[in-house]
RNA sequence: UGCGGGGUGGAGCAGUUGGUAGCUCGUUGGGCUCAUAACCCAAAGGUCAUCGGUUCGAGUCCGGUCCCCGCUACCA
């Protein structure tokens, strides 16, 4: 099937918090390049994104900050939009779903598709914070799990046991808004009725084997399992209000707004209200010649294979997604890349470390790109491949060539005079380049695509070394100017073809030899793209040594932030349950002194201790050897809970307890009266 | 717990309908000197997570087990 048009779309991305590699490694990188690939073969193309404004985190965030949700996206749509525009990320549109457009084409959607009578409307019961006013989500409800008596299980699961709950499931349960009890409160909510629409869902899936193996089974995997209705409207004020009666404080589910925002954001771009134009954008949403692809990360699977199809189907009069190339995730340095947690390689920070390097960073995610599974990024690997690759393969082919041109014809391109049989078998092979490379592009293959890309330098690398023109130039003057002239052409075919990998490299190239900026794709496959006596410009290079101290200061920084993490991000821990006065008082606590300490061998944390509690002198083996060298506490004021079970440690009777504060690193320090006249024996109560 | 994806030489990946494992980087040796000590050639390096089965023959098919990730707050 060929198409008239492409609509291509980038998930779009949540504004609480700016770009960082993983984002652009699982979805913003594949996409432009995919689209930029269609533009040099002169496609119709639109490439859409834009921010997803709306949700509860959103609202939780803006509280946290003391400001409004809307501050919060506007700052990170800025951010964002900026970072993508620098890297070179090539959205026709950037939009957001706070726009007017946005909020009239989601609830006009929603409207058309309530008018239909697609909706199930239920009733059912919610916890409500009164406190916060608000309806909870199931991740913001904590409580005792009814199974292990985890006191702090989620809504949904208790990730003590594993138990998968309900909010209602819980003992005792509290909002994480306001620490209050909720309340359990009525609310109408709109359910898609995706299990009524299985039969069609499940067609379509089925109609697209090719998916890639992770969407494709994870679509089936929810089909197998049954489709359950699924509400579509949220007891919310940050969002696209519900546009009918009798839902007020109540918005769009953000999953519902967020995939429209694709359609709106191509209306704002193409159809701009009152002026020409108008109605344009259908083409791209609803034509059968358009094909839509959605790059996406894997977590975003069910959404765009099966929940937005089903909205598109049931309104009727669009055209469904022809691919879902999600990608998995990226780690980072072997951790999890996290947002709040500060783990990631943010692409706004990178841009001013690593200035004028996007390509570099292109490179190595897309070279890395976790396209069947899960990848790491390290830093050292950032730089092997900038230093090995862009620069010793890419940028040093490149360059000889471009020095010897200058050096033996003032760059003047010169004349092919006779070609060899290798030179006719490597030009032969020069021109499948581009049709290999595009097919692996067109199967979302870009690894591959960029393999291939580095295999033409190295072709050209391998032909200098082969034909020695340095040497040759002294004997055979004439037979050099057919390899200089090989040489160049090669050089001319990979500014074309590595376009929607490097974008930057390639214009910088491009001006360099003073190429024909409007060359297409398939021009990549001719090897005259430089005509004889074109005059070249001086060469630079194109791609620098990134050199070790600039790797150990970005290790540092997450080395940094991990540190910071720990000691300040980690949440305090809720009050146990409440204990009696009585519970209390059978505790001896009492104030003691060290009198000896030592290492408990073969063993990492404990010290073996002589303490004289007042009332006798007694050995007790204390955890605490990480953060304490015995001779430093000799003398040492400590409280001892001095009527504990004694219990045998690694042989040893420890008879009680030393008590400690433990802070959020986990580090201990004794507990001790701040006044000299408490002694030995006296309690603590 | 369930479902889905993944587990291949030091690192990152290919392995099509089953026939004694390929590529890039790194490592080692050699060559070259036009080039950002870059380039070219060669070599070493894998019981294909693990156990069992089907088969003349399995990385590739079937079954069990282990590990990582997603579906499950933030999040691609």
């Amino acid at each position: 099937m060929t198409y008239k048009r492409y609509t291509v779309t980038a998930a779009l991305p949540y504004a609480n918090g700016p770009i960082h590699i993983g984002h652009l490694a699982g979805c913003y990188l594949p996409a432009d390049i995919y689209v930029r690939y269609l533009r040099l073969k002169g496609e119709d193309v639109l490439f859409i994104c834009g921010s997803d404004e709306h949700g509860v985190p959103i609202t939780i965030k803006a509280k946290k900050e003391g400001i409004t949700p809307q501050q919060v996206v506007d700052k990170y749509h800025e951010i964002m939009g900026g970072a993508f525009r620098e890297f070179g990320v090539s959205f026709d549109i950037f939009s957001r779903t706070s726009s007017k457009t946005h909020h009239e084409t989601a609830s006009g959607f929603f409207k058309t598709l309530y008018d239909k009578g697609v909706f199930k409307e239920e009733v059912t019961e919610q916890y409500f914070d009164e406190k916060a006013n608000q309806f909870l989500a199931d991740r913001y409800i904590i409580g005792t799990c009814p199974k292990c008596g985890n006191e702090n299980a989620y809504g949904d699961q208790c990730e003590k046991c594993g138990s998968s709950l309900n909010p209602t499931d819980l003992i005792n349960p509290r909002s994480t808004l306001s620490g209050e009890k909720p309340v359990l409160k009525k609310t109408k909510n709109w359910f898609l009725p995706l299990d009524k629409m299985q039969p069609e869902i499940e067609a379509y899936i089925d109609s697209h084997k090719e998916w890639k193996p992770n969407v494709f089974g994870q679509c089936k995997s929810w089909l197998n399992s049954g489709l359950q209705p699924r509400a579509m409207t949220r007891d919310l004020d940050w969002g696209v209000k519900v546009p009918i009666e009798g839902a007020e404080g109540k918005v769009l589910y953000v999953w519902f707004d967020a995939p429209i925002g694709y359609i709106s954001a191509t209306k704002e771009y193409l159809s701009p209200a009152g002026r020409a134009g108008e109605g344009l954008w259908e083409l791209y949403w609803k034509d059968k010649e358009t094909k839509l692809v959605h790059f996406i990360g894997k977590d975003n699977i069910v959404f765009h294979c099966i929940i937005f199809p089903a909205m598109l189907m049931a309104e009727g009069s669009y055209i469904l997604p022809d691919n879902v190339p999600a990608n998995e995730f990226l780690n980072l340095e072997g951790d999890k890349i996290s947002t709040s947690r500060n783990w990631a390689v943010w692409l706004h920070e990178y841009l001013i470390d690593f200035k004028d390097k996007q390509d570099t960073l292109r490179y190595t995610l897309c070279a890395n790109a976790p396209e069947t599974k899960d990848n790491d990024f390290t830093w050292k690997d950032f730089q092997a491949k900038n230093n090995n690759e862009l620069v010793a393969i890419l940028g040093n082919f490149i360059n000889r060539t471009l020095v010897l041109t200058h050096k033996y014809y003032n760059g003047k391109v010169p004349d092919a005079m006779e070609y060899t049989k290798n030179d006719i078998l490597l030009l032969e092979e020069i021109s499948k380049f581009p049709e290999r490379i595009a097919s692996s592009i067109e199967h979302y293959r870009f690894r591959e695509a960029l393999a291939e890309l580095m295999n033409l330098a190295r072709a050209g690398n391998k032909y200098l070394a082969d034909n020695e023109p340095w040497i040759l130039i002294k004997t055979d003057e004439k037979r050099v100017q057919t390899i200089m002239n090989i040489s160049l052409q090669i050089v001319a075919n990979l500014t074309v073809l590595m376009e929607p990998f490097l974008p930057f490299t390639s214009k910088k190239l491009g001006a360099m030899l003073n190429l024909n900026p409007g060359l297409k794709w398939k021009d990549a496959a001719r090897t005259d793209l430089l005509l004889v006596r074109h005059q070249i410009n001086p060469a630079s290079l194109l791609f620098d040594k990134i050199e070790e101290e600039a790797i150990t200061a970005q290790v540092q920084k997450l080395a940094d932030s991990k540190k910071m993490n720990e000691t300040a991000n980690k949440t305090i821990e809720p009050s146990k349950p409440e204990t009696s006065f009585d519970d209390f008082n059978k505790m001896d606590i009492r104030i003691g002194t060290i009198l000896e300490a030592e290492r408990v061998p073969k063993t990492d944390k404990l010290l073996k201790l002589l303490i004289d509690t007042g009332i006798d002198k007694r050995i007790i083996v204390s955890g605490i050897a990480a953060y304490y060298k015995p001779e430093d506490i000799i003398g040492q004021q400590v409280s001892i809970l001095v009527n504990l079970a004694p219990r045998k440690i690694k042989g040893i009777e420890s008879k009680g307890m030393i008590l400690m504060a433990e802070n959020s690193a986990g580090e201990l320090g004794f507990i001790m009266p701040n006044k000299p006249s408490m002694n030995n024996g006296d309690r603590i109560k």
